[in-house]
DNA sequence: GTATTATTGCAACATAGTCGCAATAGTATT
DNA sequence: AATACTATTGCGACTATGTTGCAATAATAC
């Protein structure tokens, strides 16, 4: 299954570049009306797969797709934390990782850590 | 709003109390036929509300719910890690907690934290 | 230019969880 | 023990998110 480089693909890539933080599908069609609900999330499943973006799954289950900026192609790894606004609904990547120590016998395969609360902007005095 | 103990609850929670992991909605139905599927979740969410279980949300956007064995009445924090096995797909709650630091003018609400991998039984030799 | 097959759009489907409403059943008061 | 109050339940319908099968289209290699 060889990869093609398609207008669907760059879009989605380009949006996905453009924005600091993690987003979610509907953040995608909010500004692309001319690609399919379905190629959508096949594109970002694809993403995923490939190593080109993460995915975050926030508190209501619903999936947000970011770039993967800090992660070597050597070694992938997502364990870092993202936060979620309960605000703005805005989801970040948390630079620094998080040690996992895990039980004896015990192998980890992949790391979703979300925090909930308010960022600076939406956080109370 | 008063909280009422009634049949449906009670045995909710003890099926949850029987459970060392944390559980789904689906084994909930599994063991019990007589309770609609809306009642189980609203009693789900109520424990959650009452601080008698959390949740915890999967790799596919499922819910899991455990009883907070650990938690201080006082004190209610989540912060610990979850594991789910790939294979098996149980769920556990894993005791050590987690330090996370945020950000300037961050405030934490929550945290979902969850560890995709193999259990001892389950993970290849 | 042609053949191959990855990609797309469409529609239908699957699943998890929620909600409104009327009926039922805890709880407190008398 | 009967009554009133209202939390809870069951039912059905609904919502939302994500997936899949299939035929048509288009990227790539030759």
């Amino acid at each position: 299954m060889n990869r093609r480089k398609t207008p669907s693909k760059e879009k989605i890539l380009a949006i996905l570049k453009s924005q600091g933080d993690a987003i979610s599908h509907e953040t995608i069609t909010n500004q692309i009306t001319d690609i399919n609900r379905a190629t959508i999330y096949r594109i970002l499943n694809q993403f995923c797969e490939d190593g080109i973006a993460h995915r975050i799954i926030a508190e209501n289950g619903k999936q947000f797709f970011a770039l993967c900026k800090t992660c070597e192609v050597e070694e992938h790894h997502h364990n870092h934390l993202h936060f979620q606004c309960n605000t703005c609904e805005k989801v970040e990547c948390f630079e620094s990782e998080i040690n996992i120590s895990l039980p004896e016998g015990y192998a980890i395969e992949n790391f979703n850590g979300l925090i909930n609360g308010y960022c600076n902007t939406c956080a109370p005095a």
